[in-house]
DNA sequence: GCAGATACGCTACGACTCGTAGCGAAAGAG
DNA sequence: CTCTTTCGCTACGAGTCGTAGCGTATCTGC
């Protein structure tokens, strides 16, 4: 019997609501069972049809109901569970950054290098590179779209940097913070940097990334340009 | 979808064959002008009209009929002269990249702020943060729009950077190129990393540029980070 | 077990956009 | 004045969107 209950749109965000808030790409939340409980079989192959197609089709070509008939599932049961395209491929996109990892190799420029190079990696693969562009592009526009990407793919990046930096300063290659407002300002800085070069040269210039490019780059952010004289240097204040 | 088919059709590009293939903005090339010659005044009211629809309803929301209809011109009109959405959005959105100047302030970092304050307002703009991003997004999969976007957006912004390099040397801020390939490397990854990390600011961190920020990002780039110990600065090949 | 509740696959629907085709009228070029 | 091209308009088939209704499948609580 068809259930009469409102519900009109969005019956993810209500069901979701009595879980963990910060929980991730697990959307079945059968927490409160009562009727069937949501297939996390169907969930799983939804977020990799939805990769797979991203990867083939891109983002343009990427319709719902070509994502549910891969994914061998009804059209409607995509409705059930994401409100529209956009929050389903944040959802099946966000997991492919979870890979990302700042490991402690002695050095701050050769941390950089790694986590640079694991980065650069990421956004090689066609899917990322169709899917995060789109993503941003959609975001600009709409605010909670835009707070759900931050949530689940720029904060985490973030945290590396955060990380990062907290190792530099336990070797002593970074002095310590001066006061909390800086050293945010500073994590933003460098963060925005690395992500926003990195990305730039993929996707828009549309270059590779060599192992020598990440050197020279992690040079640039961590020494003055080559050839500049110490004259400019010496008035970081004019 | 469009981007998906090949090139069924393209009556823009066949009737402007005739021009020159390297032809600019100016789209209406009634140069071989036999009959009625297209209407600039239409030109310039789609365009304008594609612009004012990308500030108010973005790109998701753009519709050929929608700004057929804004500008007062007939649907069909639209596909006389561009072949799809994309390389009208180009066409419309490049000409704003056009106020962007380098100054020769007295100094390299002068310079360089004022570059940067020039792009970051021009990324306020709405109509400018939906559709740059969408083109991106629709030229990570279309080699030929992003062929155009390179040729429209991103080198006119590169000259910038080496315009500003070339003055910093007759300055005498920066030593002479060493060699040809070193100096064009340089400024690929300058620009890379001013015009990423601006845009990652602005578009995907969402929080906005301020003089200070300014301040900041130019000195991170011309000095090494502050508190950075000596160290490692001299052993940039570990 | 047996209800009740919920999710499932399937089909169909109206609304919308796309890009094209055909028409008669308008406006310059020669 | 004629010829050529563009113009606005209307209509069309194809495709997608997001929803609704149906009967069935599956799990929980009594």
């Amino acid at each position: 019997m068809a259930p009469t209950t409102p519900q009109p749109t969005t019956p993810q965000q209500a069901a979701t609501a009595p879980a963990s808030p910060t929980d991730e790409a697990a959307v079945d939340v059968p927490s409160r069972g009562k009727g069937r409980p949501r297939s996390a079989t169907a969930d799983r192959a939804i977020l990799d049809a939805t990769r797979a197609a991203l990867a083939e089709i891109g983002w343009g070509g990427l319709t719902m109901g070509h994502v549910a008939t891969r994914a061998g599932v009804a059209k409607t049961t995509l409705y059930r569970r994401w409100p529209s395209k956009n929050e389903l491929v944040v959802d099946a996109v966000a997991s492919l950054f979870d890979e990302l990892e700042i490991a402690d190799l002695g050095s701050l420029q050769a941390d950089i290098e790694a986590v640079v190079a694991q980065f650069a990696d990421l956004l090689a693969r066609p899917e990322t590179q169709a899917a995060l562009l789109a993503l941003f592009a959609e975001g600009s526009r709409d605010p909670q779209l835009r707070r759900r990407i931050r949530e689940r793919i720029v904060d985490p990046q973030k945290h590396l940097v955060q990380l990062g930096r907290a190792n530099a300063q336990a070797r002593g290659e970074l002095g310590p913070d001066r006061d909390e407002d800086t050293a945010c300002e500073e994590i933003d800085i460098i963060f925005d940097t690395i992500a926003g070069t990195v990305e730039h040269r993929m996707l828009v210039s549309g270059e590779p990334i060599s192992p020598a490019w990440i050197r020279r780059f992690t040079t640039l952010l961590l020494s003055p340009l080559p050839g500049l004289t110490a004259a400019l240097a010496e008035t970081p204040h004019p």
